[in-house]
DNA sequence: TGTTGCCGTGACCAATGTATGATAAACCAT
DNA sequence: ATGGTTTATCATACATTGGTCACGGCAACA
């Protein structure tokens, strides 16, 4: 999963762009409105964590500017406590969610975990998906056999993003795009081997190979 | 738009009832987490507001029973304020919003509308014609006896391009130019070939032969 | 009814995309 | 630094596909 910060405090966001790798996201930060809006129009992040107060360009005019252009990645604000009309300009411009600060990490994630599930239509909190239940907060799979797999980073992002979008054909690009962050340029065959691997963990069938298209995650 | 309200508080549950019917709801009340459950499993709601304590039976449990019967109408929680814990589990438990009590009505509104739309914006990349349905995002077809059948590149160019001129006399010139991109040149019985391939999958009569002329689809 | 040319069909192979094991490089905690 | 784990790359083996061909059949026309 691939996530936009844009939060000027120095001592935020590099806080929470870490917090949030070690959570299995391929994190890109901005500390402005114009790099951030730019950035967002540009990379297909699957959500985006964007501050109010920005220098450059206020983060509501940012929001206004992405839905203006149909872009309706998810979006969480991060507003001033108990500045509720604040928020609530937050939503008419297109937000998805908030959160006021000070906020518990903990919470952030949880947010953001259920801004992308409902993004891809799905719903609860352990996250399965036919015989394969995946646990996000330990970054661990349990197959159709039962047996608990620990996953490596990368294995995790991958699995993950596949299980976010069952059945759907994820060419490698797309697949690429959302493990990995934006100074990563892979020409390579990285995803064909990640996915022998979670074949390996999981069975053959868990992954179908569509030649020429890309790749169908079936539980 | 039906939307259930589950609240137990007297003062409070009949004043959102008429609240959301004064902006176009048809609002159904349920006073306990039984009775909640039950009229959730029910009626399709495109809503419904949920809070967490409730006589009965916690407002979670009834939140996860509906996940677990892949129940998944959109739910906004009502909880305690500062209680972030209690938000968290909300959330784990499949919510897809929530709002601290006490709240401003129209931020209730506006959180409502947003989930509605959200839940709402379907996307179905299938194409139908007659029988025959053509998913163009899967790249797969099910013929009239209900079988799906994945397509290869190259079937799956020609007999889109069928089903989007259903009726319509194509040459094999035509349907040459259509499936690739640059080359008309081609020789060959190619064309032939590939449309022998698609009657094996959606039956003979699917396309049908105008010698000297060439082919018609026929849903 | 015979001739002509278009079409249907199964077999076939080279091109292209994918799988996989081995290996090297990067990373991380001690 | 050191040892162990994770990540990326490469070379090669493998599988599917796209497209060709030869031949047999069928339709239209005389």
């Amino acid at each position: 999963m691939r996530l936009l910060i844009v939060e000027d405090d120095v001592s935020l966001g590099p806080l929470l762009k870490k917090e949030m790798e070690r959570h299995g996201f391929a994190v890109d930060l901005a500390d402005n409105g114009v790099d951030g809006e730019i950035m967002g129009e540009v990379e297909p992040y699957d959500a985006v964590i964007l501050d109010l107060g920005l220098p450059k360009r206020p983060g509501i005019e940012v929001l206004q500017h992405w839905r203006a252009k149909k872009n309706d990645v998810p979006v969480l604000v991060l507003t001033a406590r108990d500045a509720w009309h604040e928020r609530v300009d937050g939503f008419k411009a297109g937000a998805d969610d908030y959160l006021g600060k000070p906020f518990h990490t903990e919470e952030l994630l949880v947010r953001i975990n259920a801004l992308i599930k409902r993004a891809n239509k799905q719903t609860g909190g352990t996250f399965k998906h036919g015989d394969i239940t995946l646990d996000e907060e330990r970054q661990c799979v349990v197959d159709a056999t039962g047996t608990s797999h620990e996953l490596t980073g990368t294995e995790f992002r991958l699995l993950r993003y596949f299980m976010h979008n069952p059945g759907k054909i994820l060419s490698k690009t797309i697949l690429t795009e959302h493990v990995y962050d934006y100074d990563s340029d892979k020409d390579s065959n990285v995803i064909e081997v990640y996915v022998k691997r979670l074949r390996q963990l999981l069975g053959k069938d868990v992954i179908e190979t569509r030649r020429g298209q890309g790749y169908i995650f079936r539980g």
